[in-house]
RNA sequence: CGGGGUAUGGCGCAGCCUGGUAGCGCGCCUGCUUUGGGAGCAGGAAGUCGGGAGUUCGAAUCUCUCUACCCCGACCA
């Protein structure tokens, strides 16, 4: 490919729009265009990269047996209905009518398309297990799209289902599904940890997630000493204290505290340590409506955070967790937000396993601008109901034993979930075993972000000149920059590298454009392209190439005359 | 949806407080020079100042309103 023939607008400044260093990355090397909110154009340089990681899982979806179909994104309310998620689906789900008042929906993802085909073409357990892939455009209406594609509303999914008699067969699915996870993250060239998951609003028994490791990550993930443990923090346990909370020493007490509502407040103005405040969180009780609105109190030690999954495990919460609102909360509780307590408090509370082993703590006193402190359980306010409430922090022990737990961040590449028969019960989906017996078909679905998985990649192979592309997903192999244009020699021996490598089926991005030379090596380290062999008239004096690998700093002179086998050598071990 | 912010040539920004001629850098076009890490000089083109309404002799600037986009929170590949 010639440069001058590429459309690729790079940006020399970082983009107003961007703030994380992958959608920076993208938009200044002209992989992509903004066109709406969490809507974008990919260029031709970014469908490159999109293409070659689509192949990866393409062919890795094929090693294992998957075949490629492709549905509708359109999808009709019909369906929906059956499986119950027209209801419990948010206003994620983009839905609209069409001409004859008809009701559809934006496919956010597949499960209800898929087994509708399968109900009706499979009968028989003779026909399992099947596994049908896509790789295929979503849409969900994020409340907030953000950083680039990263979390973008449009976007690319590879979606796999496989269909299985009896659990034994699931389970060799999911594994062999699992082990083309890590071939494909491991080929896309990115460093990603494997942990247990919530399995949120698509349901099913057992879940794993890949994440990618970055600061950036919206994922927070509990990792043990030994390896034995990873999960989202989101499935942590954390557990009943042993022992009975210190005795107290302090009288309970009222104090004046304007002002302050939060407890990061209370260690600012008072010098109060975090862990000896509490803190109280109103969400909506599992028996509320609109007209008669019931709240719960959720009572954490201060420095800790809730853990929403587990909260909407409670049976006295409602589902979705919803925090009840500053006016629901004046209403009922006769003071707003901010200085609420468990002492007197009108409506019930669970508390986090962690605060029976409070004494003298702080709390909110259920009236503006004051608390309570030196508040101590039994004698001052009975101890709540307790349940496993908040998110482990790092340093904690692991449930594995396996030494203590580090948390850190990812960014949620693929999930792969056991569905069970959640969708085959629904939607009838159901298959004749060899006694005759009729059973519902076992599901497990898998998914890959593909727009994601590229801005991770770039999240982990950057420098501050650009991006670093692992050779798989490189939009190109090799850049050949010719130094300078004019001269007749360098030319023909760049066209003939060219030319011999391209032949060899290396894809080459050769940089015949009329700019100078530091445009050219700023615009190649921008693009990330693994090599970049510069054609001059002073290396091929020495009859030699200098080639520079874009993650190292120095370039070398190799031979003109093995230039081809060296270039091939290096590519394969990149 | 709650909170915060931004909107001015293609891109990045200043100007707004204190109303009066629309400016800078990059990019773009022409010419000359230059030619290994985002060149120099000279000349040039390009802006409904996000939309609408209002105040005023006069609005990028003040007021109201709408819209879009970004950031922080609840959602997920």
């Amino acid at each position: 490919m010639l440069a001058t023939k590429l459309f690729f607008p790079t940006l020399k400044e970082d983009p107003a729009e961007a703030t994380l260093i992958s959608h920076k990355l993208m938009i200044r090397s002209g992989m992509i265009r903004q066109v709406a909110s969490g809507i974008y154009n990919w260029l031709p340089l970014g469908l490159r990269v999109f293409q070659k990681t689509e192949n990866i899982v393409r062919q890795e979806m094929n090693n294992i047996g998957g075949m490629e179909v492709m549905m509708p994104c359109v999808q009709p309310i019909e369906l929906w209905e059956e499986s119950g998620r027209w209801n419990d689906y948010g206003p994620e789900l983009l839905r609209f009518t069409d001409r004859h008042n008809r009701e559809f929906c934006m496919g956010p993802t597949h499960e209800e398309v898929v087994t509708d085909i399968v109900r009706k073409e499979i009968s028989s357990h003779k026909e399992l297990p099947l596994t049908l892939y896509q790789i295929h455009t979503k849409f969900r209406d994020e409340i907030r799209p953000r950083f680039g594609v990263m979390r973008g509303r449009e976007f690319t999914m590879k979606d796999a289902y496989s269909f299985n008699l009896d659990e034994a067969s699931l389970h060799e699915s999911y594994s062999d599904m699992r082990n083309a996870y890590i071939n494909i993250f491991n080929r896309v060239g990115v460093e990603f940890k494997i942990v247990d998951a919530d399995s949120g609003s698509i349901g099913g028994s057992s879940s794993e997630e890949f994440n990618v490791l970055a600061d950036s990550g919206e994922n927070a993930l509990a990792l043990s000493e030994d390896g034995s443990y990873a999960a989202n923090v989101e499935l942590v346990p954390t557990f009943k204290l042993e022992n009975p909370p210190p005795s107290p020493t302090m009288e309970m007490e009222l104090i004046d505290t304007p002002g302050i509502y939060t407890v990061a407040g209370l260690e600012d103005k008072i010098g109060l340590p975090a862990f000896q405040g509490t803190k109280i969180m109103l969400v909506h009780a599992a028996d509320w409506t609109k007209e008669k609105p019931s709240l719960i109190g959720l009572l954490l030690r201060g420095d800790r955070s809730l853990n929403y999954v587990k909260a909407e495990g409670l049976d006295e919460v409602k589902v979705p967790l919803t925090m009840a609102s500053r006016e629901e909360v004046t209403d009922i509780v006769g003071c707003p937000p901010g200085s609420i307590g468990p002492v007197n408090l009108k409506i019930p509370v669970i508390g986090d396993y962690e605060i029976a082993g409070l004494s003298d703590f702080v709390c909110g006193s259920n009236q503006n601008d004051k608390h309570y402190k030196g508040v101590n359980w039994g004698r001052d306010c009975p101890l709540p109901k307790l349940a496993d409430l908040r998110n482990i922090t790092s340093g904690e022990p692991s449930p594995s034993g396996g030494g203590n737990l580090t948390v850190r961040r990812g960014i949620e590449v693929g999930h792969i979930f056991k569905l069970g028969d959640k969708y085959s019960q629904s939607m009838n989906s159901f298959v004749t075993d060899d006694k005759g017996e009729k059973f519902p078909i076992l599901m497990g679905c898998y998914g890959i972000g593909i727009d994601r998985v590229m801005a991770a990649c770039i999240e982990q192979n950057h420098d501050d000149k650009g991006i670093i592309w692992p050779r798989e997903v490189a939009p190109f192999a090799v850049t050949i920059i010719p130094l300078p244009l004019n001269d007749s020699e360098v030319m023909t021996k760049a066209k003939q590298l060219y030319d011999s490598l391209t032949a060899e089926g290396i894809e080459v991005l050769f940089d015949d454009r009329d700019l100078r030379a530091g445009n050219k090596f700023n615009n190649c380290d921008l693009l990330g392209i693994p090599l970049r062999i510069v054609v001059s008239s002073k290396s091929l004096q020495q009859k030699g190439l200098e080639l520079k690998e874009r993650a190292k700093d120095d370039p070398e002179i190799i031979p003109l005359d093995n230039a081809m086998n060296i270039i091939k050598d290096k590519l394969a071990s990149y």
